[in-house]
DNA sequence: AAGTTGTGCAACCGCCGTAAA
DNA sequence: TTTTACGGCGGTTGCACAACT
């Protein structure tokens, strides 16, 4: 009865990935696409558990994927939805193309958090820890848009009503430098995505798109980007890994069309 | 220069809902 | 209907490197 074991846990390989086991599993990905991770291992030669060859495919390998420090818009972004939908990493993720859960949760636990409990606020409620406690020496105005967002609405994730200020009023593209603020702007004021947000609809990035279909016939045509062929070998030539140093510079394109792509980030505005 | 502490991040762990047998 | 694996998620750990003493 049941299912077949994913893995066989014996003799399965933990710990960091080898550039060899990347290049297998790239190999694998691009030639078959995502299939049943189960199966992964076994067919692309891995001594891995399939859960592990999913995580290091989503949150390293994926070629979409942006590398280097959130931007300051992206930030501020994740701050904001962290307000509305809390620790749903992968949720929040959804809204950044080219993040994954783990790296805004990393980014969040390792920079944000520390960064709103300078400014005297506690990150999990987005509310002043205390009344009478100084704020740092940076003026919050970001901490009166986070109350703003936050504060006037609970998180209810099935509750699609939007608070009519919410889009103009905690827009928050204040301190943002002028390509941030057109993004934020795009951002917040995207009706149907901040609907989303709230209705847990269809995410920003096309995940289903991607996981769906496999890579060379679908996310990187459509993408404009080489064939399949074109690119199974040139990601290949890139074994010497970094893979991250692939940059997947191509990428960049699609992302500046996003404006999204990362602005030079000054003095945080924290 | 050596030792200690702090930081960032990749990877693992364990839980949960869903689906297959 | 029950059992059990899959896939996904959030929390946590451990290692490598940087900064500091």
């Amino acid at each position: 009865m049941g299912r077949q074991p994913c893995c066989d846990k014996l003799g399965v390989k933990k710990g960091p990935w080898t550039a060899e086991e990347d290049k297998k599993l790239i190999n694998f990905i691009l030639t078959n696409g995502q299939c049943c991770w189960r199966a992964v291992p076994k067919l692309a030669g891995l001594r891995r558990c399939g859960k592990s060859c999913r995580l290091r495919w989503t949150n390293y390998l994926r070629p979409d994927l942006k590398r280097g420090l959130l931007s300051e818009a992206e930030e501020q972004l994740v701050i904001d939805l962290h307000a509305r939908l809390g620790n749903r990493w992968s949720k929040i993720a959804a809204r950044l193309p080219g993040r994954t859960d783990n790296e805004i949760k990393n980014h969040w636990n390792t920079h944000i958090k520390k960064k709103l409990l300078k400014m005297g606020i506690d990150p999990v409620t987005h509310e002043p820890l205390h009344e009478k406690q100084p704020f740092s020496e940076e003026t919050p105005s970001n901490a009166i848009h986070l109350q703003e967002s936050s504060g006037n609405q609970s998180v209810q994730e099935n509750d699609s009503i939007i608070n009519s200020d919410d889009n103009s009023s905690s827009s928050p593209t204040e301190n943002c430098s002028s390509d941030e603020s057109l993004l934020l702007d795009n951002i917040c004021n995207n009706e149907s995505l901040v609907n989303s947000l709230w209705l847990d609809e269809a995410p920003l990035v096309d995940a289903a798109t991607w996981e769906n279909h496999p890579i060379g016939e679908n996310m990187i045509c459509n993408m404009g980007l080489p064939s399949l062929e074109e690119n199974c070998a040139w990601l290949l030539d890139c074994q010497d890994f970094g893979i991250h140093d692939f940059g997947f510079d191509c990428f960049n394109d699609i992302d500046q069309l996003n404006v999204l792509n990362t602005l030079d980030v000054g003095e945080k505005q924290y």
